[in-house]
DNA sequence: CTATTCACG
DNA sequence: ACGTACGTGAATAGT
């Protein structure tokens, strides 16, 4: 017998926000609903729990508020448009004959836990499901908890055991109220000890096993806590106990006394799906085809019949939508039709309904339409091997939604990168760059493909249109013979990895906890008083309020105390500096020694993942970790570097494009002067400094330079006066003088800056060289900052874009140079002008030829493209 | 979740 | 008179 208990409440909160927007066909909001179920659905399936019941909140006050006043004081209302859904899912809820709990003066999250309690006394198992993880302290041997997150804005989750909380947490589930103790909870209003953060808070638990653990230490002049700590868990003890009791889950609510349901003994919670005509009707008044589909919940009315031809008898809103004929490919006759089929098709659309390759859906093209699902399941697994190996091989053409990713999962099963031609998601992306969402979904929507819920049917009706769309755009090219490509190059550079030295990397995080801890010692010694330094809100309080310094730039929420802020304050009193270098420590402790300490593989090394479809300009982007964000600027953060290394016979071959973004202005804005002045080969900033400030190049000094390479950047950006007199010091009308006489020596830029707006208000669009556009609806805003904007954009992304377009495309030329020329380097990482390749020591000075030859030769431009390429064992010295 | 801060090109 | 540079991602605090 195994219980599955959901927290309601913290269930449809997850489901509301992770579903954006979504209404019944009457046009109330079902978003919440919709989300609610499709993470539960997948959870059922995975679990098949005996017995089912959701547990939810109370407006009421529970006896926490009762005995503690600002116990969720503040806790914000629901969203009105969620609020409305709440009654509905009751109602469905009820209709599915799930038990519903929920009582007065208790929590949800109380009643799992008193659900849980039982269950273990009954010798049942139970499960529970939150996305709190607060729940996290009920499990137990027999008490599992389905922790439900939300990653890259999927739903996802992750079965919490003993084991898996001791591994992650370095002690029991039951002590994680402890913890919550110690370090508090703001979105609960439990205090904790103020001062004590998480950091502190683990290691505290961990050290000393418990609250009263952590209090007995305290009274043993022995131990080793650092005075400053003591202090903050003296003035905190009563604090602590308060939330130790806030934060400790109820395990025996009266559950008899719930009139939502009948018993919550285990036996009447018994539960499986039952498809009542009632459920059909709820389900179709509230728009879930997709669920009625996948529940089958139509089977009720025509038990054989196919979904599409049962749903347009039973519902005559939806007779328009024709949805696609799902096939189940269950033997050796249907797998040789669905062969045939492949065979005399021009192209076929894929996807993965499950996300990994254990089930495919196939649409050929031309065909008539049917949609063939592959499982694994359901073949011998040599057939279904073969049927793979047929698919991903170049012969078959295939149309896919995000095809690099695929690329990742067919090579990890050990087939080929072979055949992509389409994908849906980047055509997507190309037409539509500031989009948010390039969804199936969201596509079908704006293509208007149909409603169809299959997502290989609907690929294979986007495709075409994509395909017309893009033609008509001028972007074929751009399309075929730079983003097509890229998507096999990224998918290598994602499965080779960035090797990391992880014991250096470590070592030196741990010099930086030390400085950090001094460091923070100072601090309070010079505030008088221990406060979260890391918090915004409280450092300005001790800085404007308590010390007095001169307050400058306000935020919306309050002071600013960023380091512009602070830089100038550096004078002003000595706390300040630390504050800074605080900052400095903690940032590179905490986003570069811990993080990526965190995300090295079993290899020894960093995957990342590149986004393609992410930036307005074309550029990528890198996410888990992000690896376009090493430091390098100041020295202490540059250390990094040098533990991103080749391996041992190997080196790191780094070449980066020399002012690509200038280079282009001059090229694209046809201004003769500055081409001239690349055309020399002298320094570009320093001539620019003596044009501005009419002097002989060799009169130009170290500030005139500085200015000058300002003035450079800011001009690409689309700079104001008052904004590059912010940046580099001076006062606004002498950065104003500046810029007039920039742009009196380069009149062509001057006419580059007023045409870009001009077409672009025109035309509505800004394009680069390869005719990647970005919409610029902003130019027509009544609003003048947003205008002016559009107008910025309209400047920079040209630039940037073309920048974006030409280092792909040199990646994939510098990717088939070294494969065909049998060379074995390959590309690890790029970073927005600059490429990286990992390489056999022999074969260096080659790679770096091909590099800077692939690089500079990628595209002719009245300015000569220069590339400097240097190679050394790790990063910091090859670049 | 949003806001702030700070790392990069 | 407005408000003040383009493009990103991650960590933390606080709502």
């Amino acid at each position: 017998m195994m219980l599955m208990a959901i927290d309601g409440n913290s269930l449809v909160n997850r489901a509301y926000y992770g579903v954006r927007m979504l209404n019944a066909p009457d046009g109330t909001p079902t978003n919440a609903i919709y989300g609610f179920l499709a993470i539960l659905r997948p959870l059922l399936e995975e679990y098949r729990p005996d017995a089912l019941a959701v547990a939810f909140d109370r407006r009421e006050p529970t006896f926490r508020h009762r005995a503690c006043g600002f116990y969720k004081a503040q806790r914000k209302p629901m969203p009105e448009d969620l609020a409305v859904q709440m009654p509905v899912l009751k109602e469905l809820l009820d209709a599915m004959g799930v038990a519903r709990l929920e009582l007065a003066g208790y929590e949800a999250d109380d009643i799992l836990g008193t659900l849980s309690a039982r269950s273990e006394a009954a010798g049942d198992r139970c499960l529970l499901v939150t996305g709190d993880r607060d729940a996290l302290q009920l499990v137990d041997g027999q008490v599992g908890v389905v922790h439900v997150v939300t990653r890259g804005g999927k739903s996802d989750h992750v079965l919490v055991t003993p084991e898996v909380f001791q591994e992650e947490y370095g002690f029991g589930p039951k002590y994680l109220v402890d913890l919550k103790a110690l370090m508090g909870d703001s979105s609960d209003n439990i205090p904790g000890v103020p001062g004590v953060g998480e950091k502190t808070a683990l290691d505290l638990v961990r050290r000393y096993g418990s609250l009263d653990g952590v209090y007995e230490a305290l009274q043993d002049p022995q131990s080793e806590m650092k005075e400053s700590l003591r202090k903050k868990l003296r003035e905190g003890a009563e604090s602590a106990r308060t939330s130790y009791w806030l934060a400790t889950i109820f395990r025996e609510v009266p559950l008899e006394k719930c009139e939502t349901c009948a018993s919550a003994a285990a036996e009447d919670l018994r539960w499986s799906l039952q498809r009542t005509p009632e459920l059909l009707a709820m389900m179709k008044r509230l728009g879930f085809r997709k669920l009625i589909e996948q529940w089958k919940l139509d089977q009720v009315e025509m038990p054989i019949a196919g979904t599409a031809s049962a749903l347009q008898a039973a519902s005559p809103e939806v007779e328009k939508a024709a949805y696609a004929q799902v096939r189940s490919v269950e033997d050796a006759e249907a797998l040789e039709e669905l062969l045939g089929r492949l065979k005399g098709a021009d192209w076929t659309a894929v996807s993965l309904p499950d996300g990994d390759l254990a089930t495919l859906e196939l649409c050929p093209v031309p065909g008539d339409g049917t949609v063939y699902r592959l499982a694994q399941m359901l073949l011998e697994p040599e057939a279904f091997d073969a049927a793979l190996g047929t698919i991903f091989s170049k012969a078959v053409k295939k149309s896919a939604h995000g095809v690099k990713d695929l690329m990742n999962r067919t090579v990890a099963a050990g087939l080929s990168r072979d055949g992509f031609v389409f994908d849906t998601a980047l055509a997507g992306y190309l037409l539509r760059a500031t989009d948010s969402d390039y969804s199936i979904p969201a596509l079908s929507m704006r293509w208007q493909t149909g409603e169809d819920p299959n997502e290989a049917a609907q690929i294979a009706a986007l495709t075409p249109v994509l395909t017309e769309t893009l033609e008509k755009e001028g972007m074929t090219a751009l399309f075929q013979e730079i983003e097509m490509p890229l998507c096999r190059v990224l998918s290598e550079m994602e499965e080779k990895g960035f090797l990391v030295d992880r014991a250096a990397l470590s070592a030196y995080g741990e010099g930086l906890t030390a400085g950090i801890s001094a460091l923070e010692e100072e601090i309070y010694a010079l505030a008088g008083h221990p406060f979260n330094i890391l918090s915004p809100k409280q450092l300005g309080t001790v800085l404007f309020e308590e010390l007095m310094l001169p307050a400058g730039k306000k935020t919306k929420t309050g002071w600013s105390t960023n380091a512009d802020v602070l830089e100038r304050l550096r004078d002003k009193h000595a706390i300040v500096q630390k504050v800074l270098d605080y900052r400095t420590l903690t940032k590179l402790k905490s986003t570069y020694a811990d993080g990526l300490l965190r995300v090295i593989g079993p290899d020894g090394r960093i995957h990342t993942s590149f986004q393609m479809t992410v930036t307005a300009t074309g550029r990528l982007s890198s996410t888990e970790p992000n690896l376009q964000n090493i430091p390098v600027r100041r020295e202490l953060g540059a250390q990094i570097r040098t533990m991103f290394a080749a391996p041992e016979g190997s080196v790191l071959v780094d070449a980066d494009y020399s002012q690509i973004e200038l280079r282009l202005l001059a090229h694209i804005s046809g201004d003769a002067a500055m081409q001239q002045a690349f055309l020399s080969g002298e320094d570009f900033h320093a001539v620019t400094a003596s044009q501005v400030f009419n002097v002989p190049l060799d009169e130009v000094t170290h500030a005139m330079r500085a200015s000058a390479k300002a003035v450079n950047f800011g001009i690409v950006y689309g700079i104001s006066a008052f904004s590059l007199a912010q940046d580099i010091g001076v006062r606004p009308a002498e950065a104003k003088a500046y810029m007039e006489a920039y742009l009196n020596r380069f009149t062509g830029v001057k006419s580059y800056m007023h045409n870009v707006v001009e077409q672009a208000r025109a035309e509505g669009c800004v394009r680069t060289l390869w005719n990647r556009r970005r919409d610029l609806p902003e130019l027509k805003s009544a609003n003048f900052n947003t205008r002016a904007f559009g107008e910025r954009v309209a400047l920079n992304m040209p630039i940037q874009g073309t920048a974006a377009d030409i280092i792909k495309l040199a990646m994939v030329r510098v990717r088939d140079r070294l494969v065909t020329e049998g060379l074995r380097g390959r590309l690890v990482l790029q970073v927005h002008d600059e490429l990286i390749v990992e390489c056999p020591e022999e074969e260096a000075e080659r790679t770096a030829e091909i590099l800077r030859e692939e690089m500079e030769q990628v595209m002719t431009l009245s300015v000569p493209l220069t590339v400097e390429a240097k190679y050394g064992r790790t990063w910091a010295e090859a670049h």
